[in-house]
DNA sequence: CTGTTAGCGCATTCAG
DNA sequence: CTGAATGCGCTAACAG
């Protein structure tokens, strides 16, 4: 069906191995390459209705599509961005994509999805690729190093946001959840319902500043508190033997703090997802499918199993996040020269069975 | 500013705005860029030792990087592949990822990951794009449809390889779970363990060959048995009210079949993991956290919320698939001329509490 | 309104 | 061993 020109047979094309250039349709459409140029970028006013319809019939019948990386390259921009994603096993990850996705098109942006897999190494690899596809700008939710890695990106680089974390020494903007408020409103939901003992478990936050902002303002609301006793536990869920050490540790408390048969008086508080799959897995290895009534769980995150389980958490903006980022940095592609701004989203506390009392 | 002439103090340049370009470099080192071009491409014993030396230096002051569009234009090939996903929310999407990073990584290919999000439209867009782009090669888990969407490739277009699902007219190689096995893998299982009653849900599968193979297999495996009854269920998950009438249906079927008190005779198949979590949550929702004790569940996927439900599934070979695919594409881009080729790679069963009897 | 000319950054003949 | 010239597909001045 296509676009096959009246007074000719219906065949389509018959697959062109090479595909036509800008030159092909002049000389198909009988004018210079300047007018099919101006076609293609809407100076419809600079055309005569004739050599328009003429060029129309041309790019049809040689099922012309115009060579971004051609038009990029004499542009000096191909509206190419980059998105490096630390780990898109989490579902916050793709989450987030979703709303990157929606501003990119809206904007008329491409986004290219690199995905470090926490691998240090692949993050510089895929920066330094993004870097020679020479992309407009990138969307970095960085796995925390600076130095080498981040050096071609941020100031006097290319235009870079940060989503989730922020990286040291690199000024930039940045978009994410409002980690202080989202830990203090996760803490005192635990207080309210009467926790005794309260866990914060946290991968090791040293380096990533969500985390550390997380942990920071959990000991700040239970310090304020003074009643209930809070202690963090951090999980390195990168090694398994350090895991199952600090899960005994739990277990210990856990055990030695059993108020047989009443409501649990232990809560424990995921920093993230991945930390409260953790948690809930080996909980429920140990003390089976009634895990529930032993230890109250609550995450920051809210990924599809969490109603499943019936644990409580706080679900992050993830798609405006992603979609703000996107629209910073094309503020800053377009030109914008604004010190480093922040957005800071808030989160949102849903309760489920596990901290229902 | 930007090129510092020879003899001058070793400062880094600060941060140049224009990034060099090969001929930059070519000044900065004193010859012709023809010798660049060799010393980047690696043609090494075509260059004095002295010359090599002196273009190092230069490439390092300049912080020179090449252009890679402007090499794609050039030589004809970007070394760029699209993936398209149809829905990065389904963990197999991501974990098929992981194996197509791989492979590209192995292959000196840069993925361009494109979310179609369940679209028809979307993906319309972005293989068109893809096009536009001039990648080498896609790798498509399709949404179903051929017409227009899928022209351009395929068969005469860009190469392709499918990935999971078969689209129809399309004559691609194909790479996926061996459905047939599976599905008779996974209704064996349930027949063995002795269920009366087994439902097989899975969303429409007119238009997606791989749930098409799953439901004929499930149907050809009841039929050789003979004792069980076995019925199909589906589920057009992007339509509630449709979803919670199936439910119901469900529903009368469980409660009608209640043997009080022993253990489950009725087993549910679901033909995916998206299928599995609705339906786990509606099992939780109306009959409690034990709705095990009800009805056994079975999945195709392994999503990491199993272990924690403790159903049984039948995991895929994610990775493989994803990793294959790459190959067979490489293959083809390189200029296999082979006709289509298929590539079923076969599950794995995984009991856990749910059919553990 | 329309076509001609000159590069964008790079790789590739083809002569030194 | 080395470099100058040519053109990839396209856009952007410049003239008609």
């Amino acid at each position: 069906m296509s676009t096959t020109p009246p007074g000719t047979p219906p065949n389509p094309p018959p697959a062109p191995t090479r595909r036509a250039t800008i030159t092909d349709v002049a000389r198909e459409a009988g004018t210079g390459k300047t007018s099919i140029s101006r076609y293609l970028n809407g100076e419809f006013s600079a055309l005569s209705p004739e050599l328009r319809a003429r060029i129309e019939a041309a790019i049809a019948r040689l099922d012309y599509q115009p060579n971004q990386m051609a038009r990029g390259l004499k542009r000096g921009r191909n509206r190419l961005i980059g998105m490096l994603v630390a780990d898109l096993t989490n579902p916050y990850s793709v989450e987030v994509l979703q709303g990157v996705e929606a501003a990119c098109h809206a904007l008329g942006l491409m986004p290219l999805i690199c995905h470090a897999a926490n691998e240090v190494e692949m993050e510089r690899r895929y920066l330094q690729l993004l870097t020679t596809y020479r992309v407009e700008g990138v969307i970095v939710n960085a796995l925390g190093v600076r130095e080498e890695t981040l050096r071609p990106v941020g100031d006097g680089g290319i235009p870079a946001v940060l989503v989730d974390r922020r990286v040291e020494g690199l000024i930039a903007d940045m978009v994410g959840l409002d980690n202080g408020a989202a830990a203090e409103l996760g803490t005192r939901h635990l207080l309210e319902r009467g926790f005794e003992h309260i866990w914060f478990v946290v991968q090791p936050f040293e380096r990533v500043s969500s985390r550390r902002l997380r942990v920071e303002a959990f000991d700040r609301a239970m310090r304020d508190e003074g009643r209930a006793r809070g202690r963090t536990l951090v999980l390195d869920l990168a090694d398994e033997t350090a895991v199952e050490r600090g899960l005994a540790e739990l277990d210990g408390a856990i055990d030695s703090l059993d108020g047989a048969g009443t409501a649990p008086r232990v809560a424990l508080f995921a920093a993230n997802a991945p930390v409260a799959l953790r948690l809930a897995l080996h909980l429920n290895a140990r003390y089976g499918a009634h895990w529930q009534s032993r230890v109250a769980l609550l995450s920051i995150d809210d990924p599809d199993w969490a109603e499943l389980a019936g644990i409580t958490t706080i679900r992050q903006p993830t798609y405006d996040i992603g979609y703000r980022a996107v629209e910073f940095l094309h503020e800053r592609i377009e030109g914008a020269l604004t010190g480093a701004r922040d957005c800071l989203l808030p989160g949102e506390l849903i309760v489920r069975a596990s901290t229902a009392r």
